[in-house]
DNA sequence: AGTCTTTATAGTCGAGACGACTATTAGTCG
DNA sequence: CGACTAATAGTCGTCTCGACTATAAAGACT
């Protein structure tokens, strides 16, 4: 390696993917476009795009979400980064690096296309494939992290509207984690951790149909969970 | 933001950074290296360096790690991607984009420099300031993801050489996380996760100085601990 | 030698968390 | 009115965890 000049850089392209999730009708959804230019035109991907020349990945992330999808300023959009994927391949057009990150939203705003998007749409996770340039990658890599930080930190809030049940938030992990919970015990535990929710003190109700009507609860002030909501062991199964 | 030509796109420099960790002396030590060139030249700095263009960023990282530093297949190093700096102004000469990892280490080789570095070594990680560009924000998160992955994950075995006992990890715990652990609980924990470490059978025993000798122990072949092994409590502060 | 110090390892004990489960309450639907 | 549904309350045995004590095996000191 010696002997190249230490100054010599290569010029890349730098983009953003966007995993953005949500819950509808207890089924985990994903924001994607169908993409209006080549390559893949015509197929289904993540959201994303350039960088402008004074942009962090962060801003070019909420631009192209607005810009793809209309979804713009959705009741304090919280973006976490993944992480970024560099292989020389990745796009066949050119050496393309990509910063992805994961958003969670509440309820789902219908979207609509725009920019290099023919369309937008919200589709069951199970079936967004397939997914053009390594988006299924990146989906996949997005549904673990969010499925990991459920664990750990109070991001479940984040699935839920400003005022939800308990019921609601623990629909956010069994759906996510697919997995079901006992509904006393989760309770108990949500309840015994300080920061996680604070009720909504107006004696207030909901009813999203039959039952008994659940109070309300407000996102609380931590940020982490400890101890953690750990989902049930897969024992014997060494990750 | 409409209006602008879709296919335009700047031209980035991608670089990776790389906060390289291990322990010395009972002390948390970073890798670094002394800038060569402009600018901050002369000043101390993360090891990194440019994206060749036909490589990953992992792949870069690896590279430019052997180059600045002589550090090179290092008995399985694991790169773990940390997170990618983007903002607009964080190079002075130019617009660059950096892909940060982080890396730990067992036993210190000395490092030398080499390639863009004047000079390499090992630093206290308390005494690791000022450092070029952002990269006391880079090792800062670099040392809070450690210390959360020590949690959940094997990772902590990364810091010990291949063979090492029970209180060499626990040593590795201590200091990332600044904290005194109790000895017999810590051994009962991890003795009583599976998979976590596994007996040297052969009735191997070290004595680095003085007291008993201990039992000697490998990696085992898990990847993430389950339960995790929680850091001592920090009750009624919410994170 | 004999004792002290140091480190590893074994074990104990009580508080609390957790999983599985049952019971009660408060609504809607037919 | 009862059947059904969902929320909430409570119970109970098991397991974990933190704090602590005790023992074992080495070097250091006198």
């Amino acid at each position: 390696m010696r002997g190249y000049d230490k100054h010599a850089f290569e010029p890349f392209a730098v983009t953003v993917d966007l995993a953005v999730l949500t819950l509808r009708a207890g089924a985990l959804h994903v924001l994607l476009v169908e993409r209006g230019q080549e390559p893949y035109a015509g197929q289904w991907a993540l959201p994303g795009g350039f960088l402008l020349p004074r942009e962090s990945a962060e801003t070019a992330a909420r631009r192209e979400l607005a810009e793809e999808t209309g979804l713009s300023d959705v009741s304090g959009l919280r973006l976490e980064q993944l992480r970024t994927y560099s292989e020389p391949d990745r796009d066949p057009r050119m050496r393309v690096v990509s910063v992805a990150f994961t958003a969670l939203l509440p309820d789902a705003p219908e979207p609509h296309g725009g920019g290099d998007a023919a369309q937008a749409r919200w589709q069951p996770y199970d079936q967004a494939r397939p997914l053009a340039f390594d988006h299924e990658r990146i989906l996949a890599d997005a549904h673990d992290r969010v499925g990991a930080r459920l664990e750990y930190s109070c991001l479940a809030t984040a699935f839920c509207p400003p005022e939800f049940t308990l019921g609601e938030l623990q629909n956010v992990y069994e759906t996510v984690w697919g997995v079901a919970l006992d509904r006393p015990n989760f309770r108990r535990k949500v309840l015994a951790t300080p920061g996680f929710v604070e009720p909504v003190p107006g004696a207030a109700r909901l009813t999203g149909g039959r039952g008994k009507p659940a109070a309300l609860y407000r996102a609380g002030t931590a940020t982490a969970l400890h101890p953690p909501l750990l989902r049930p062991s897969r024992e014997g199964r060494p990750a």
